[in-house]
DNA sequence: GTGAAAGCGCTAACAC
DNA sequence: GTGTTAGCGCTTTCAC
């Protein structure tokens, strides 16, 4: 076989790709200069820059970004960590997150822990190990190992999605607790009495749950009916979730306390399913029972009837953490570092 | 401030972490040595690997990959690309590709290239430019100089979803022209004569929707019906697309074709949007509409009817394409390059 | 089984 | 504005 025309001393390791200094010796500079004009061109002579820019075309040269995050302890990558990526819930925030720190110039890379947990700790150490950029934890409850290996990697973190009194780092996110409570004013309001509610069994869902049945005993109404679910939560589970609370209702007490008149979701997807059910068995809806959803999802707006649900503007938390991540690796304070998105509640047809 | 106990001379760059050397040096072993205890533990003595290990948590030592993978030219690290994230059709494939990887000590990036295809090119050079050991290739019509470039970098790469006649390198896929034919073949057994499709504005999609028209024509039907969506799908566009099909038909030719009494629709989402406005106009499913969607998404078995619909094993897919990659980056040779995964209808309610 | 030396490809630091 | 030098933290190569 032929030697590449001019090929160099055959390196003893090495992938063989075109590395800068390739590029450097193609333009005739140094290659810290050839450094400089793809990384600071505004200070390199509009000469370089030219030259520069033609050898890097010519050769199809690629930089190296393990070996410049090596060497410049910057590695612009970015990890989320999400329980599943099948969950519907978090997708809105990763998409927007990936697109605006794309726009900077930052790739993300995704983890997933599970709802359960167990993997916690490998995730963030393969994560670690990357030295990225930033952390955006996205749900996760976070063993105290975890919390302390992201602490001591000196790594940017943002958590999102919830508001804990005793942020790691940097936080944006809601109060879970408000939104049962406002869920069960409004269902109070509109003349509900025996509230039920659906909710997967994640952390989160829970302690909103918690909060609903908590302010329905203080308005004075009947103890909540919970139904709860494995998460990820489906459109399957909260059929069989409203089966199980009425079939349950219909036989206990001879009536005494009656059927639910409304229920309280922890997912559009959960909701559907409940709506579903109800069609099913002829129930009303909203006439008979409302339901409540969480998420805004883009299909609760039309399905029949329009479902209520709470509103989070997920793509503002993506784009929030990715701002923190941005200002934090680029040298600057960021402050404050707790930002509450908050929620709102959408009234549509199913209430 | 005190400086920590026999703390080094200062260094003047680096991120002032722990490294090898560091755990080396108190398990009092040569660096080299260390990084053997931890890659290669059978390949050292017992003492050494506990006294490294010891070294190790009591340091809470967390190697660094950028390092690792420069000097080994094997970074752990793969990249998929789908086109957004909020689509819901690769999730299943993200998800079970995400932990085939992580099964084998593999690390997911993902990267959005959007439906458009303008940021794809940039996109590539980000992921090339992190040297992953493989790149996952999820419903991407790729330019030609995106091609070239994946080809020129060397690295792995699984296309999926698909079956072309020039792979790129390994493929994992199914036929989208056989499951048009197939679902127009079962409209056609099933008695229905006037078909129509909605379909999002993505390749893949529309290339499903040509089969399926095809194979009606020769079937002898009339000619099929087609509404197009924009890409990713929504429940709402289901909607509106039956609501513009049964308007424009009843308006044209004065019923000499008459109404439509199929639906494929490109996804569930679309499918179910389908049904809902079906339900609202009171037209009924199946007996005068028969819809089928695609995806098999978790909730098409339990809507009302329950849908009919393509299924497709996304997550055989994930853990093809993970096989795929990790025998090749471990310098296995992997033999066919191409794997057709098929596909089944799912015959259910709605038909 | 263990170690010394020499990079991987890039950029920070410090000249000039 | 441009270049020289010396690493970043790890693993390959080659000795012992």
């Amino acid at each position: 076989m032929n030697e590449p025309v001019s090929a160099p001393v055959r390196r003893r390791r090495g992938s063989g790709a075109i590395t800068l200094h390739d590029v450097a010796r193609l333009a005739g500079v140094a290659p810290i200069t050839a450094s400089r004009a793809l990384n600071t061109p505004d200070r390199v002579s509009e000469e370089v820059r030219t030259k520069v820019q033609d050898a890097v075309s010519r050769t199809g040269y690629v930089p190296n970004r393990l070996a410049g995050g090596l060497a410049s302890t910057r590695s612009r990558l970015v990890a989320a960590v999400v329980p599943t990526i099948a969950g519907p819930v978090f997708l809105q925030t990763v998409h927007s997150l990936t697109e605006a720190l794309a726009e900077r110039g930052y790739q993300l890379m995704l983890g997933q822990a599970g709802y359960t947990g167990t993997r916690e700790d490998a995730l963030l150490d393969a994560i670690i190990g990357r030295r990225p950029d930033g952390i955006v934890l996205t749900g996760i409850v976070h063993s105290a190992t975890g919390r302390r290996r992201l602490l001591a990697s000196g790594i940017p973190v943002v958590e999102t999605w919830d508001l804990t009194a005793t942020p790691i780092d940097m936080l944006v996110g809601f109060s879970h607790s408000e939104v049962g409570q406002a869920v069960a004013a409004l269902l109070h309001a509109k003349g509900r009495r025996r509230l039920a509610a659906v909710a997967g069994n994640d952390e989160r869902a829970q302690r909103r749950v918690a909060a609903y049945a908590a302010a329905a005993r203080r308005l004075g109404l009947p103890e909540v009916r919970l139904a709860s679910v494995p998460a990820p939560t489906t459109l399957k589970s909260g059929r069989e979730a409203l089966a199980r609370l009425l079939d349950s209702g219909a036989g206990r007490e001879g009536g005494s306390e009656g059927q639910i008149d409304a229920v309280f979701c922890s997912s559009d997807l959960l909701a559907l399913g409940v709506l579903t059910e109800a069609r099913a068995r002829g129930l009303a809806v909203p006439g008979q029972l409302a339901i409540v959803g969480f998420g805004d999802q883009d299909f609760a707006a039309d399905v029949e009837p329009a479902l209520t649900t709470v509103r989070i503007d997920g793509g503002r938390i993506g784009r929030q953490a990715a701002h923190f991540i941005v200002e934090r690796a680029e040298g600057r304070a960021v402050e404050p570092r707790v930002v509450d998105i908050g929620f709102s509640i959408v009234e549509r047809a199913s209430t």
